[in-house]
DNA sequence: GGTCTGAACGCAAACGCTTGCGTTCGCATC
DNA sequence: GATGCGAACGCAAGCGTTTGCGTTCAGACC
């Protein structure tokens, strides 16, 4: 594999005027940089990127941090960062913290010293001593549903979503109202679901309807815990005629427990999701959605605006969310 | 950031001490290594990635292409393959191909090359000069779902896959079935959706049932596909009493046409799938499940294997899959 | 023709680590 | 006490770029 050394007694010149031809920099003729960039192409020259890190100090590679790739929203979040790092000529460098043990390691060791320009935090929400040990790196950090001072953030409106989602219910003459929420404590420990459940009850508040606590099941945002919360709230002594459950994922759950009840939805059980998963549409889950994948990508272009032209300010945007209705909460017959 | 420099300083020895001392090397007594170990803790000390890249031409990091990230199954690879990997302390760098036009950059401009000692594709079926460009960086490569010469692979055996769907639903007596594929041309252009197709058609001719082509539809692999694709089979003129989808996500999308047709599954239409997809089990898919995990992470092994011993010899590592029995193909009218 | 100027280019010192080889030194051996 | 020997360690040459600064040189100007 050619260096820039033989590309440079190739083309006659001196590394320096390798280099600074390839990388369009001035004092650099037309006609050199041709030749240059010509021999460059017959000798399938490329770059070290270690060599070129170590005299810049910059990687062009960017760290993502995710605590899982598996499931959907996550993977929608970090294809929404990707994109954009690609496109802006970056690397990206994947760590997967989900479980206790790999955040552990991740956050002592901190594989990612030394090799990446600026970190992306994707929907995980650090503890104090993991913040510092962000914060160390000295390097620019972007954060999806999490923020830090000092760094870009961007957010949806949970609480408003959450909001979005209970009024609709309200409005539809529901007051017996359950709720699936993520389970405490919170793995992950992020603010959304906290917020999502503040909602709920803040909108119960608005229309005096009281929070019947044993119809508050935690469904650990999976499919099956969904199913097993609806499960257990069908056990109570009562029955609610609605639920909203914090993630389209823990919905579908319910409404397998539901079909398995037997009981029609929406007629006897209105259900509505949170993210707008794209499983929902077909299933007739009425849903608030979320811009998942722009979510990522906001943040990674933020990060990138820091980190090209180090602008000291630092913003948190906040993305918009929009109430889906569908048959799940509508008299409409079709499910 | 402390350098190998500034440790070896403190510490009163030479770099190259320092170097071997933290690299658990011989030739430093143990005095002398647990000092310099704790130096470097008080200092703070990471390596310097390019550095160490630079001078020893490796750099720990495995290069991973994979089609799409925010899809179930891709998904569950990557996770499968990253665990691999961290645990034995490489760092991942993600590409994400997916799009055609993100897939002929990736491939002109290779901007792994060079900077990563192995290359992992996942479910990713190359093109001959795609296949060569990868080639050219002379490193090790891996694969699931694909193979070249010298490399090692790791498949499902997806024709005995199918064979197992499509006997089943024949056991059951069915003899009017109706597929639901990927499409053609198959935009990944893998062989494994060839092989399920082939296993459809040996399978009914095992059992000497005509194919109706008109009962083979493309659902393009996502759920809306799925539903279209059947929502075309019950508007044929004859109706099929049993559908094998190429994947859970297709069935998915089928079994909510089929509802919004109230058409009772499994006793007007017995269906089944292939994944394993989280959500086939509550959904009572009948489905043939892959260890969708395993794949990437046995192909992460043997590929560092490859590189940590240079093992020559490779291997086509085939993962066995299982007919899971559920609702959507039995008597069992739990649906 | 001498001077000045700026464009174009080369020189060489970093960047931080690894590693082959040489040196030192304490100790056993004769 | 001279010799040999291996363990422990240092020296310094890389690895392939980038970049500040110096040099060359063609052309403009007096």
């Amino acid at each position: 594999m050619a260096t820039i050394e033989e590309v440079a007694r190739a083309a006659g010149v001196s590394t320096a005027t390798v280099s600074r031809a390839l990388r369009q920099q001035p004092g650099v003729s037309e006609r050199t940089r041709q030749r240059v960039r010509t021999v460059a192409e017959e000798l399938n020259y490329s770059i070290s990127r270690s060599a070129s890190g170590l005299a810049t100090g910059r990687t062009r590679r960017i760290g993502v941090l995710v605590p899982y790739v598996s499931r959907w929203f996550f993977g929608q979040v970090l294809a929404g960062a990707e994109e954009v790092l690609r496109s802006a000529g970056y690397d990206l460098m994947l760590y997967v913290v989900g479980d206790q043990e790999g955040r552990e390691r991740f956050f002592r060791e901190l594989p990612l010293r030394r090799s990446v320009d600026a970190v992306l935090v994707l929907t995980l929400s650090l503890r104090a001593e993991e913040a510092g040990r962000l914060r160390e790196l000295g390097v620019p950090l972007g954060f999806v549903g999490g923020r830090m001072d000092g760094f870009n953030s961007v957010w949806i409106d949970d609480h408003g979503g959450g909001l979005l989602a209970v009024r609709h219910l309200l409005n539809q003459g529901h007051t017996d109202i359950a709720m699936i929420h993520g389970g405490t404590p919170d793995a992950l420990n992020l603010p959304a679901p906290h917020e999502r459940c503040t909602a709920f009850r803040d909108a119960m508040a608005e229309h005096d309807v009281p929070v019947r606590e044993s119809w508050l099941c935690a469904g650990d945002f999976s499919v099956s815990g969904g199913r097993r919360a609806m499960t257990r709230i069908l056990a109570d002594e009562l029955r609610p005629t609605a639920v909203f459950a914090m993630s389209d994922e823990m919905a579908f759950g319910a409404m397998h427990a539901l079909r398995n009840h037997k009981l029609h939805v929406p007629r006897e059980m209105a259900i509505v999701g949170f993210d707008g998963h794209e499983m929902s549409e077909c299933s007739g889950l009425s849903t608030v959605v979320q811009p998942v994948r722009r979510e990522g990508g906001t943040a990674a272009k933020l990060l990138l605006e820091q980190l090209e032209q180090g602008s000291a300010e630092t913003r948190d945007v906040v993305l918009p969310t929009e109430l889906v209705v569908r048959s799940s909460t509508t008299g409409d017959d079709s499910m």
